[in-house]
RNA sequence: GCCCUCGUAGCUCAGCGGAUAGAGCAGAAGACUUCUAAUCUUUUGGCCGCAGGUUCGAUUCCUGCCGAGGGCGCCA
């Protein structure tokens, strides 16, 4: 059995069902590349055979399509890889191969080529046939359903109800909430989940540092500073009057605690929703406690022999599990560590039906990855399947060249509206999206403001504005699509667009399984070059006194393609397409 | 000391083992009587941190070293 591997690659023996190519390979080759990889298989066996060489061929023989379309429409290395057992140089078993195959159905031509590349190229129908078959699917071109019947839940943000979402839980909205997005289109049933931390010591401190502001006296050790804190302090004040402070001590404390708290997530949840980011789950820590379903998680993993008790605490022996230190569950003050309702998190995530459980975190939190992985394995779970966690690396704000320093405690941390207040929302996302998470990230808020192409968003969504204003024209000329003739579109930035749009299905299956949504941003920043200079070259209107001919609506049907890709990859950053800007 | 991530053009960053390492910005020179010049064309600029290893082939994988950031609680 066969199998492709993204573009081209087939392994033998895999026990792995069929997947049917991504849409427009076949419509465009008359040889598919399971036929091309068996081809090749065979052409090497026989030329081996009437050599006398007893050959063992590779259990991959790779097909893959070339970045330089000069290449060929296929690739293989199998020359290469064979040489050494031949005692031949690559270059001349290529041509022996290519010789061989010359005169086989559907090829072309071949080349040899570089070290010894055999590049193959074959009759093919005009690639440009695909382009109705994308503007028909349209919101749904690029979607596979690779992932479907898996259902993940992908934990992030997450951020404590004590202070506004800053840089770093930014980058997690925003990247989260598109990664949700390109999940789900490659047949993923995702939900977004937000972990409400209300519960414990920094909610403490939060409430602390409230009623400490409201009673005019100094911040406490350890506690929260910033205007937020005053804002907060006084919507409560005003809701209960001064009297509050005189109530007793632990009464009051209490009010400060729970409205602060309702307050201040209230303002999370907006920034998050003005930001385009909407959790389908919000779950509240303390329900866990309240439920006992920290005392049944713990109870469970005692019953799988995974729990002992030393110098008054209960323990996790996560060290059976490869990491660093055992750890405390419940303190020998009898209350739970945190790590106690993550388990009873991660349990009740299972029994809701979540094959995966992915969360994000800061890389502040990396040191707490092989603990839960170790969580994971004392449930009986497997790591890296049932829950896999990613580390995003931290968000530097730069001014003039050197990051500023941020500070919870003195209130200078930079928070997501005022990110969002100084660029936008379209300028903020796509700049928290485009780098790899395992990078850091510096933003420079100047740079971000610049309406020109520091800000490559701009770039994108151009384009996009283009496409619909030459569609627009086209109409106003009556230009249709109706009689569509794809040989027409032989100019060369007309190949390349095309070959560009005909990659997006790929890009996104990529991104999807790496979890890399920074991937579909550079995607969409080559497809916008490859279409200005296509628009450069390429007229859809006809200039003024000529007439209408048949290579316009071709070509008109080429533009709007283009749209429906960049209007799906800005939708999957949860960017806006603009028709004008 | 141990663990994680990063080190690629002057800057910010792409590059899931392959061919001549890319993009934007910055620098230089050009293109609007023609669908949006937020665009395009040409051009300058690289021991891919260093040293080994695996491989037909390494910026990519492995090991060590150097440098930057982050983490190593009965905190959350």
């Amino acid at each position: 059995m066969l199998y492709p591997l993204s573009y081209g690659g087939y392994i033998e023996n895999s026990n792995i069902e069929a997947i049917p190519l991504d849409l427009g390979l076949d419509l465009r080759m008359d040889l598919t590349p399971e036929q091309l990889s068996k081809l090749i298989a065979d052409s090497v066996k026989q030329l081996a055979e009437n050599n006398g060489f007893e050959l063992s061929l590779p259990h991959e023989i790779a097909v893959e399509r070339p970045k330089n379309r000069e290449h060929g429409d296929w690739s293989t290395n199998i020359a290469m890889q064979l040489a050494k057992q031949l005692g031949k140089n690559p270059r001349e078993f290529g041509q022996e191969i290519a010789d061989f195959m010359s005169d086989s159905d559907g090829v072309d031509r071949l080349e040899v080529a570089g070290p010894g590349f055999l590049n193959i190229f074959l009759y093919t129908a005009s690639a440009a046939s695909i382009l109705p078959e994308v503007v028909s699917q349209g919101s749904s071109y690029g979607s596979s359903e690779i992932f479907s019947g898996q259902k993940m839940n992908l934990e992030f943000v997450s951020a404590n109800p004590t202070g506004p979402i800053h840089l770093g839980g930014t980058r997690w909205a925003a990247m989260g909430d598109s990664l949700a997005r390109i999940l789900t289109s490659q047949g993923a049933d995702v939900v977004r989940e937000y972990y409400f931390n209300d519960h414990g010591a920094q909610i403490d401190r939060f409430a602390r540092s409230l009623f400490a502001r409201a009673s005019g006296a100094e911040a406490p050790e350890d506690g929260y500073g910033g205007e937020y804190i005053t804002e907060i302090s006084d919507r409560i004040l005003k809701r209960h009057g001064k009297e509050v402070l005189e109530y007793p001590h632990d009464e009051a404390l209490e009010i400060f605690r729970a409205e602060g708290v309702e307050m201040m997530f209230a303002d999370i949840k907006k920034s998050l929703s003005d930001f385009g980011v909407e959790f389908d789950v919000y779950f509240h820590e303390n329900s866990l406690h309240e439920s006992k379903a920290v005392e049944k998680a713990i109870n469970q993993l005692r019953k799988n022999g995974h729990i002992f008790d030393k110098d008054g605490a209960v323990w996790l022996r996560s060290t059976e599990f490869g990491d660093d230190n055992d750890r405390v569950v419940i303190k020998s003050d009898g209350e739970p560590a945190y790590i106690a309702a993550d388990l009873a998190y991660y349990l009740n995530k299972r029994e809701r039906g979540f094959d995966r459980a992915i969360i994000m975190l800061g890389a502040d939190h990396h040191g707490y990855v092989q603990r839960m992985m170790a969580m994971c394995s004392a449930f009986g779970d497997t790591p890296g399947e049932n829950l896999e966690i990613l580390i995003g690396q931290m968000v530097n704000l730069m001014e003039n060249g050197t990051p500023v320093r941020m500070s919870k405690r003195a209130g200078t941390v930079i928070p997501l509206e005022v990110l969002v207040e100084a660029v936008g929302v379209d300028a903020a996302r796509y700049a928290l999206t485009r780098s790899s998470a395992n990078s850091n990230l510096d933003i420079d808020l100047k740079a971000l403001a610049k309406k020109t192409n520091d800000n490559p968003v701009f770039y994108v969504q151009y384009a996009h504005a283009r496409t619909i204003q030459v569609e627009n024209n086209a109409a106003s000329f009556g230009i249709t699509v109706d009689e569509f003739e794809p040989s027409l579109l032989k100019h060369e930035t007309e190949n390349a667009l095309i070959a560009k749009i005909v990659e997006f299905p790929a890009i996104l299956k990529i991104a999807a399984e790496n979890r890399e949504p920074h991937r579909v941003a550079r995607y969409l920043e080559e497809l916008a070059g490859t279409y200005h200079r296509w628009y450069d070259n390429c007229r859809v209107t006809p200039l003024a006194g000529k007439p209408v001919e048949p290579v316009h609506g071709s070509r008109l049907l080429l533009n709007r393609a283009t749209t429906v890709v960049l209007a799906n990859g800005l939708r999957l950053l949860g960017v806006s397409a603009p028709e004008r800007m």
